[in-house]
DNA sequence: TATTGTTATACTCTATAACTATA
DNA sequence: TATAGTTATAGAGTATAACAATA
């Protein structure tokens, strides 16, 4: 009990898993395709065009969408390099870059939109129901905030002390 | 209806990729740092050990696992460099190669196993119910195989007609 | 002294295309 | 002619460490 994964578990474990890679590798593919984006792009850019209203920092960007500030640093240049960013000095704090949408990210995303929602429609939704919608969304936003809460210990070093 | 996802769809589907992308990023974390191996290697590693009995070619193993073949002699490379998989002609048809796990590899797996299922337990697992964990992977199984049984036709082409 | 962000750099993963060999 | 696998190569993503600027 301690040690293991009872069968149920590890069949939900890598049924879940494999799902989402292989969605995960649709939407991809879709994004790249139709938009030139890749996944983490489309995420900091629909989180923009979301946002609307507040002013977003890199740091903002880095937490809910990557895991380490260099790799946004490269994401964002790139997306500012295509047109569909701009980055600013933030007037609070001026160590801070506010990170604002363009119209041209805008139209990007809007240009995507559609087949992404056609993929993920076609692919997680179709054989579930309603019901199997609303019950995966309440399992999954529970995981997601136990995930978020916890400091990210487990994961971090055992074998090398060094890493800390 | 057509053209979007409803406000529970999108709540779900969120909470579903950001909930896995989590859990994904943990279980690498540990993979990497208690044996050195990233999850596409702890997989092929996994399903060498599971397979038992059955020679797995690296075609079997790339349909599993990874999205290329030569994505797949790559990882199969290093894994043999480090001793813990064997490659050899297969018996039957000259042009395949039979796929051996070593030893060394199965005390690989054995090594990084507990780990693994520690963070899967603790992030996954810990909020969840039997209940909850029978009806995940109830769902989860289905969309699994729901988008196992179609060509991966949405994800491709569209824009470029080369691709097919 | 801590935080924000960038830069330089290096490494890993992955894919495409060309190729060999077997069927 | 089609399939199995490798090789060469190139491109993208990500991370670490050192750094500059601001709080």
């Amino acid at each position: 009990m301690a040690d293991s994964l009872n069968p149920e578990q590890m069949h939900t474990y890598f049924a879940l898993i494999e799902a989402v890679s292989l969605l995960q590798y649709a939407v991809s593919q879709q994004l790249q395709a139709e938009g030139g984006l890749s996944y983490v792009q489309f995420e900091i850019l629909a989180t923009l065009a979301t946002a609307e209203g507040r002013a977003l920092t890199m740091t903002d960007l880095a937490d809910g969408v990557v895991y380490s500030r260099s790799g946004l640093t490269h994401q964002a240049g790139l997306l500012e390099r295509d047109g569909l960013i701009t980055r600013r000095a933030s007037p609070d704090d001026q160590r801070a870059t506010v990170v604002d949408i363009t119209a041209a990210g805008r139209e990007r995303v809007a240009a995507v939109l559609p087949g992404h929602i056609a993929v993920v429609r076609e692919l997680l939704f179709e054989p579930l129901s309603e019901r199997d919608v609303r019950t995966l969304g309440t399992l999954m936003t529970r995981a997601r905030d136990h995930m978020r809460s916890r400091p990210p210990r487990s994961a971090a070093p055992r074998r090398s002390r060094r890493a800390g």
